[in-house]
DNA sequence: TAACATAACGTGTACGTTAACGTAAAAACA
DNA sequence: TGTTTTTACGTTAACGTACACGTTATGTTA
């Protein structure tokens, strides 16, 4: 309990420049009142001391709540992805709430680009001080996001990035990479010779970059393996599960060889179910840690699952944007999750 | 930016009990000096009103250092392994610095149970406020323990727990259940019959429960699931390389049908090391993201490397500290974390 | 030169909480 | 009874920042 003895803040840097807190004060935020000369000594005394001014202070003083907006699909009956995203993001909430910041919600419907500007919309309106976004149709995000730099607030990108457009960090998955690894976990329970089959199961498959990316290093592993197993690839755009059981099965048909399937999103529960329906005991690997693929993993149906922690993106990106406020500390530009490995006997401790 | 306009705080509090806000401010602190009927009346009006106190004010009011104090094992040349969670420490402590948090830190020598007990001596010398602690001697550690909760420190375990003592939370490894992954991890890469060897490499196996739990859920993951593979135990007391490689070699002698092997700890470098130079292609797991031994995962000597996130475990021991000592939530009783697999595929990824 | 304007700066109070300090009255003791 | 101790409070000065307002000094104009 020791008392502090440093001395810092506006009262410190105004007893070097020898003027008042008032002047400091007026240098800090930039209002007019203050020589040109005294604004330098007091900017260079800033530099100098490296000053931080102290945000609890700050609102204290000035006692207002900061706003931060959240824009992200909302929870589908169809896959419960955005849960986890959404539980940390509340977590992350309920542990700032008490430094003034409120988190107000705004959901859109991944099926609809217009739900999206609606949402932005009512987002912009009321003003938020930092704003987290899932910016999953480029095009629609891009225009907002444009908006939301002129109004210069501090935005943090989530699940998929714009690379091309600013931002204090991304947060979210390294799809190349993970595609690589649900490779090298294909190819532990299969042989030489086994064909394999990449499922992209999306209704927007030409607008899904994150399925194609996965893909793309699923297919690069077996090549600078040297693997020469063939790989071909199926796409299901219509997500009902009687539609996909009559493409896979086909698929099957015309593929007798195939003995492992990758699925590159968190729809392989309906490839594990297609598959236990008819006996089946192919090798399979797909996405995300959901009640319904954990349950195939359990059972045996499904061997791996990749997951990149999708509760701990939505608590990152809410205290990026509180360290960054509150002066703590700035993200990287890019913070990319660790790729996990799922299986029957490491879900347990997963998500606790 | 919204002004806030409701009647909270203790001023509220005060005038509703006709109290002055010193009497308030001694029962929300449970200091003596208040009658038991003035007590209870504002406990009351403290409740009807949903008190919370204000975080900020608190902070800028009590202007003091807390001096949080850390006894781990220090960064020995054999093994890098607490650099890990020193570093999660370390960034931690940067987080919570403005909170007027310091953290001064104490090491022991793995190898000398003097030094804990020394440096154990000075920590509490110096009188912290929160102790974070890793037990690695039992008997030493318990003793140590006893006499910080008599002094109503709170306390963290990290890496090792002691749960008959009692303390804020334990943050680390579930252990039998890596064992049992590590089981099914070897699974995956040998045939029917092939006979697996355990390798324990510690100079003091007896108190390393680690390792025994390892072994225990390694061995019960093959019994669940019939799988008839021998397992057989080899352990190694002296950790030097020569010793080692004389072991091994004189074991595979032993057992020519061995095929994979599985090394409890993360001296997993040291095999894959000896496998290599007598160009051996076994199957080969083991713990931790270490240097040494994420190179023999690349060169792909090791199969899988085992981790359970050490930096994390030292941040959000210090977080939970943190958040305990400042209202913010209170940690479960035990955080086990995740059981990671580390692969060729996902190591780049894993501590960014 | 008086009256006034403005630039440049200082002062005071507030935010909500904490804790040291002060004090009147009651209780304990001689 | 008088004296000391204890109990139960009230008062007040911080903490660092924000901002309205007050105060100089230095022009500028009538």
């Amino acid at each position: 309990m020791i008392k502090k003895v440093e001395l810092t803040g506006v009262k410190e840097i105004a007893r070097r420049a020898n003027v008042s807190i008032g002047t400091v004060d007026r240098v800090i935020h930039n209002r007019k009142g203050v020589s040109d000369a005294t604004r330098q000594k007091i900017n260079l005394i800033i530099e100098e001391i490296n000053y931080q001014p102290n945000k609890m202070a700050s609102l204290l003083a000035t006692k207002r709540n900061l706003n931060f907006a959240i824009l992200i699909p909302k929870v589908s009956a169809e896959t419960d992805y955005w849960t986890y995203p959404l539980n940390g993001i509340e977590q992350a909430g309920e542990e700032v709430k008490q430094f003034g910041i409120i988190i107000q919600y705004f959901f859109y419907d991944l099926d609809s680009r217009g739900s999206f500007n609606e949402a932005a919309e009512e987002l912009l309106n009321c003003n938020p001080q930092a704003i987290l976004l899932a910016p999953s149709f480029i095009e629609e995000s891009t225009a907002v996001v444009k908006r939301i730099n002129e109004l210069n607030i501090p935005l943090v990108f989530i699940n998929s990035d714009l690379p091309k457009q600013p931002s204090l960090t991304y947060i979210g998955p390294e799809l190349y990479q993970s595609g690589r690894l649900a490779a090298q976990l294909t190819s532990l329970s299969i042989a030489h010779e086994d064909e394999i089959m990449i499922i992209n199961i999306s209704t927007d498959l030409e607008n899904d970059h994150h399925l194609v990316r996965k893909e793309q290093g699923f297919r690069a592993y077996f090549n600078d393996s040297k693997l020469a197993n063939p790989i071909t690839t199926l796409n299901i755009y219509d997500t009902h599960i009687g539609s996909v059981e009559k493409s896979v099965l086909e698929a099957l048909q015309q593929n007798p060889n195939v003995q492992a399937f990758f699925v590159t999103n968190s729809r392989v529960n309906i490839v594990a179910k297609i598959l236990k329906k008819h006996n089946k005991t192919h090798s399979l690997v797909g996405y995300d840690f959901l009640k319904s693929n954990i349950n195939y993993l359990i059972d045996g149906q499904i061997n791996f699952l990749i997951c990149q922690r999708p509760k701990e993106q939505g608590y990152l990106a809410i205290m990026a944007l509180y360290k960054h406020l509150f002066n703590i500390n700035e993200p990287e530009k890019a913070i990319y999750m660790p790729i996990d490995i799922i299986t029957k006997e490491n879900y347990r401790f997963y998500n606790s």
